[in-house]
DNA sequence: TTAATTTTGTACCAGTTCGTATAATAGTAG
DNA sequence: CTACTATTATACGAACTGGTACAAAATTAA
């Protein structure tokens, strides 16, 4: 990977610039965010930017990746069966929480919040989000076909359809942290509906 | 309200331009568009569309005033507890889906699809969807408290994040919608839903 | 009529937008 | 040292941005 290649070399690390944009585009979204405003966020200079990266929308594309890392790094483990459907849940939500929360203000889902005002007239956006949300019902209705499997919810209930209800959290959690609720008012609320989404689950 | 006054009068109806902006903003967000398209949708010079709406946030705030008072209209009656729960949930969720996917392409919900991306930086917009939140978690709380008065619901549930919860699913509707998930895929997961909602309902 | 009042249309502004043409820079290969 | 290659910096341009000054138009009040 560190291999000497010909001509000038970079002098910005990709991971790095990618994870600045991310956050710049994550507080103004996509239209708001000018090239300029890129420009200086990764201080590279805008063909330098256009070189590595493409157009505006496709430096957007690839913060939207740079993000779906982020989550996968911090829920991937969840899906370990080694965890109980109620755990599992509860520690996905929690972290997303912590992510949603790791800018002051609290800047919520980076694409659930800021990608659907562009979804209509950018087709390619659109494709992205979709392919998101496909991922993450995907996710959740694993861990919930897994706890079928371990007689920990019930086999007559549709887990395609409540692994998105759980999505479903995500969503209404991340808009409403970028709303300006707070992570303790969140909390408690994650902690209302595991249950409900268990609903088998012994809760008081 | 239809007196003579002084002056040239108004050429344009203030509801009806306020509906073709509400549809402009909800296909493009607010940053995506400009007073150009604005001014074109409106059949309005620029000038007059500043006297009578104010700068272009001021414009976006009453499309949102517009956009809630449809809602209102369109699910207020379920408040009234001649309804049960599950029936109010499902007319409720139905009648946002027609709005969610009364244009075409589907555009979901248009304050929780488009306002997220321009709360950081716009306070007011931000204030505005705050109140949005509060004011639908209340309407939904208000039908499971009347439920739990009449023995609908149980009583050691929390009426209050239990209405925050039935307020996600019309999130991660409007996003799925937004998205491009076929209306009937969403029907199905409301029909899922609305028994986990209600819980004690007997759901086969 | 004349004055007062409100809305409308034209035209303009300074600032910003995204993207690129061009040339300088910094390294490797031979 | 000379080619070759890739990245960087400067600078530009045509289009668009939100907002407004100004005067014309259309009504009521006196």
């Amino acid at each position: 990977m560190n291999e000497k290649t010909r001509g000038r070399p970079r002098q910005y690390d990709r991971e790095q610039v990618l994870a600045s944009v991310l956050s710049l585009f994550s507080e103004k979204g996509y239209s708001a965010t000018s090239l300029d405003d890129i420009s200086e966020a990764m201080n590279m200079s805008r063909p330098s930017i256009y070189n590595a990266f493409g157009d505006k929308e496709s430096i957007y594309l690839h913060a939207m990746d740079s993000f779906r890392k982020q989550m996968r790094r911090a829920v991937g483990k969840y899906l370990d069966s080694e965890y109980d459907l109620q755990t599992a849940l509860m520690n996905t939500y929690l972290s997303a929480l912590k992510i949603y929360f790791s800018s002051r203000p609290a800047q919520g889902c980076f694409i659930f919040c800021t990608a659907p005002a562009e979804v209509i007239n950018q087709a390619v956006i659109k494709e992205k989000i979709s392919d998101t949300l496909i991922e993450v019902d995907e996710f959740f209705q694993v861990l919930f076909t897994n706890a079928q499997q371990q007689g920990d919810y019930p086999k007559n209930m549709d887990a395609s359809n409540a692994g998105k209800l759980a999505q479903g959290v995500l969503h209404t959690i991340a808009i409403r942290a970028r709303a300006g609720e707070s992570q303790a008012s969140l909390k408690r609320f994650i902690e209302f509906t595991v249950p409900v989404l268990c609903k088998s689950g012994s809760n008081s």
